[in-house]
DNA sequence: TGGTTGACTAAGT
DNA sequence: CACTTAGCCAACC
């Protein structure tokens, strides 16, 4: 691999393909994990492409661990669905019990 | 080359 | 407690 060549978004990728099942991280944590702290922001715009990837883009929350991005899916409940379907706790948009499955690949990798 | 965009975040009102 | 403002930075046009 050459991360050099690769560009931010992929390596966006990279990092949200190793979110454990069942579980979520923010933008900000994943921003963080590439030596970007600030570049959250980046990593949102990333997902943007995440569609024909196979990026559990469903797993990448903000930080309140709200489903901002839900309205990039297909359906209307799609992301909350994918999420449920893991067993993480969903409502209204927002992840409960957030803090039980929050994963930080900064401290987990 | 330069300006616009955005699935963010923290701080302020 | 809900909304607004401002800083942030890589990709895109």
């Amino acid at each position: 691999m050459k991360p050099e060549t690769e560009s931010f978004f992929e390596r966006v990728y990279e990092v949200a393909r190793l979110i454990p099942y069942g579980r979520v991280t923010s933008y900000g944590a994943i921003a963080k994990y590439l030596g970007a702290a600030r570049s959250a922001r980046i990593v949102g715009y990333a997902m943007n492409g995440s569609s024909d990837k196979d990026v559990p883009a469903h797993r990448v929350v903000n930080r309140k661990g709200l489903l901002t991005g839900k309205h990039h899916f297909e359906g209307t409940n799609l992301m909350q669905q994918l999420l449920e379907n893991e067993g993480v706790e969903v409502v209204d948009n927002q992840i409960q019990n957030l803090e039980s499955i929050y994963w930080e690949p900064s401290k987990e990798l």
